[in-house]
RNA sequence: AGACCGGAUCGGGCGGUCGCGCCUCCAUGACCGGAGGCGAGGAAAGUCCGGACUCCGUAGGGCAGAGUGGCCGUUAACGGCGGCCCGUCGUGAGGCGGGGAAAGUGCCACAGAAAGCAGACGGCCGGCGCUUCGGUGUCGGUCAAGGUGAAACGGUGAGGUAAGAGCUCACCAGGUCCCGGGGUGACCCAGGAUGCUCGGCAAACCCCACUCGGAGCAAGACCAAAUAAGAGGGUUGGGCGGCCCGCCUCAAGACCCUCGGGUAUGGUCGCUGGAGCCGUCCAGUAAUGGACGGCCUAGAGGAAUGACCGUCGCCUCCUUUUGGGAGGGACAGAAUCCGGCUUACAGAUCCGGUCUGGAU
RNA sequence: GUCCCCGUCGUCUAGCUCGGCCCAGGACACCGGCCUUUCACGCCGGUAACACGGGUUCAAAUCCCGUCGGGGACG
């Protein structure tokens, strides 16, 4: 049996360093949901993926879980990725109280949407 | 059976699907890929102590500063731990606390006559004088009473006296000195003398004893790339943690500050085999130490342990004849490592012990 | 990760050195009243805090210990 394809995460698709959130931050473009703030930006050759939580969202444990679960909610299904761009999750203060699937209906919304809009663009 | 006290262990199990980090092997120019193995905690936490390790030139003496504080032991070390001593709380198992106030300085608000050392105030009594017979002046004796206050010059009783007082006596409490016995010691036990009666605060300054050089893995070492070669001012040596002594290095630069300009915050090592874990035996009351045997048990770097499903087990609620349905599952995530302390924690299990009640 | 600093009314602060006069003072804000035709200004009065928990002490905002929260520095 052969995986389904892009059902892996490795390094290279990850935002990796500091400066690259910063520069996400200062020219990407935003959209806001009721516990999240993605920003996407075009980017050379892959799709990659970054979640920053900070210490508002919680202690260690929630922080490692947030992230893990919205790694998780795009590794299932890459094609929620814009192809050749970057994007970065922000979690906000209370996305520690979701659990998995609470996570992944509003990403998946907020994905829906955006992909509507760039495509109609 | 109930209510407790002390200590220890665990922190859901099994199976499946997808996914992540590191290591080894295969393959490869490299990425990718394949197989196998390993992959969070008792507190990983707070960063409160102590070490290992690294650098600061050697880490030596003194001052200053900081810390600890019954005694003995234990340890690499400790403010930890164990045993014991004393005080205190509890019916008890047990819990909590611990140098010195007679070396000095300081403070003790309010109230109170007085707050530290002895007296004044006020009072009691006696002699003498005056007297309107109520008292009053003076000299002397004396401290028992004085609303207070956290704390008041030993306590209770009796004798004694003009009035009284350890003035005397009995008992009680404490101090000082002498001496005997036990214990490594803190200290305990017993005897004698002395009327000696002496406040609290050192988590106030301080005294005594002991310990401590400073920074910290973002320590530090190496590699690669880039650049600038500056200008102005100051100090004349410069270099440790605050200072001094002492020490090191240099002889034409060295150091510091400001301004201007620029690059960058990459990679490799440090990085996990260690005061390591498990078991048995020995020494010791114990903490702990020793011997033998076995085991290898995370090493990331925007940072790996997750998501979903099934089933079993536990708890709560609803319905209820079995049964069925719904929900819950704590505190919390390694970042150089180790020994402790402290704090958080649903629930479960085990060991030892105390009190009360019942039965025999 | 390591090392520091700070928590006082709604806000900004004083008091902490060296404990007591402090159920904590001031300013702005808020509430009520007076003044004014009304608002503002002014005057009078009021509400309101020592981050939390232990300890030392007769007595703690102050001294000691521990939690919690906030902020900062270091390549």
């Amino acid at each position: 049996m052969t995986a389904p394809v892009g059902e892996g995460f490795p390094k290279a698709a990850r935002v990796r360093r500091r400066r690259e959130y910063l520069s996400l931050g200062r020219t990407a473009r935003r959209r806001h949901t009721r516990h999240f703030v993605l920003l996407s930006e075009a980017h050379t050759s892959i799709s990659r993926l970054g979640v920053t939580v900070s210490r508002k969202v919680g202690g260690a444990v929630v922080r490692n879980h947030v992230k893990r679960c919205v790694r998780e909610f795009f590794r299932r299904d890459p094609q929620r990725l814009l192809s050749h761009h970057d994007l970065v999750v922000i979690a906000k203060p209370g996305a520690g109280d979701l659990v998995f699937h609470e996570i992944a209906n509003e990403l998946a919304t907020a994905v829906a949407s955006r992909a509507e809009r760039s495509r109609r663009s």
